[in-house]
DNA sequence: TTGATTGTTACCGG
DNA sequence: TCCGGTAACAATCA
């Protein structure tokens, strides 16, 4: 399910809904990682997102971590609670709403010094302002590592995930096996322009749409060739390969 | 029942 | 130290 532009979308969402409230912390059906240490019901002080990790803080200076994984899932609904929908991790219920995470990776409760060591290995994130789009530049350039597994790398980039991966390196014809140190600068520049373009479409629209017209409008279908079999622009083959354990999808023009 | 999936980490060998 | 490959884990759906 998740990509940058989810979690960054739930932090967006879920601010809205639990700043500054109490909110009960609770596992319902007793899943969760570390159950020795739920919050009960504390102050939310913040809610934010690093990359694909969701990282809510309470007032009691404990941090809750969230890290969908490929299957994780968040559902919000109205007040009042309903039975748990499948395997649900954990549940935030609120002043008006509650929300129910399924199949995270991680959910755990942490301190201050794991949430500081957390972000410090965490590379630049496309949607946050504090972003430094060099730290991305240099490790690129000074990497043997393909493009397509450095993208992927959420120490390098925080964000992009196997969709926007495929779906990057075409809009900006850079084949996924060409090494980092080879790519030009400009081309790094323009690509970062392009990805966080393309994130905060995400976010607005919850919906990865890559394929966009001039005006900024999805054309017919949201993307281009990700599990396509031709190149809108040359009508050619899609070709597939394995990098980094996932399937990457490109056009040899 | 099998396979695929918008993810990450640990471990090993080169 | 870096890089690639593999296994493990998470849950759901076709």
């Amino acid at each position: 399910m998740p990509e940058g532009h989810t979690i960054h979308r739930a932090a967006r969402d879920h601010r809205k809904l639990f700043l500054g409230q109490k909110i009960a912390v609770s596992s319902p059906q007793g899943r969760f990682n570390d159950g020795a240490k739920l919050i009960s019901s504390q102050k939310c002080l913040s809610i934010e997102a690093y990359g694909k990790h969701l990282l809510y803080e309470f007032q009691n200076n404990q941090v809750l971590h969230i890290h969908l994984g490929l299957f994780g899932r968040i559902r919000r609904r109205k007040l009042p609670v309903e039975d748990a929908r499948g395997a649900v991790r954990v549940r935030l219920v609120g002043n008006t709403h509650f929300i129910d995470i399924n199949g995270p990776t991680i959910c755990e409760i942490m301190g201050e010094e794991a949430k500081s060591k957390l972000i410090r290995r965490i590379g630049p994130d496309l949607l946050r302002k504090d972003a430094d789009p060099n730290k991305f530049f240099d490790r690129v350039k000074s990497s043997k590592a393909k493009i397509g597994t450095l993208l992927m790398d959420q120490s390098v980039l925080a964000g992009i995930g196997n969709i926007y991966r495929t779906e990057l390196l075409w809009r900006q014809s850079i084949h996924p096996n060409t090494l980092g140190k080879e790519i030009k600068k400009s081309q790094l520049e323009s690509l970062w322009i392009d990805a966080r373009a393309l994130l905060k479409v995400g976010v607005k629209q919850n919906k990865i749409i890559t394929n966009l017209n001039k005006t900024g409008n999805a054309k017919k279908g949201s993307l281009n060739i990700y599990k396509k079999k031709r190149c809108p622009k040359c009508r050619g083959a899609i070709s597939k390969i394995e990098i980094s354990g996932r399937t990457a999808f490109f056009c040899q023009y």
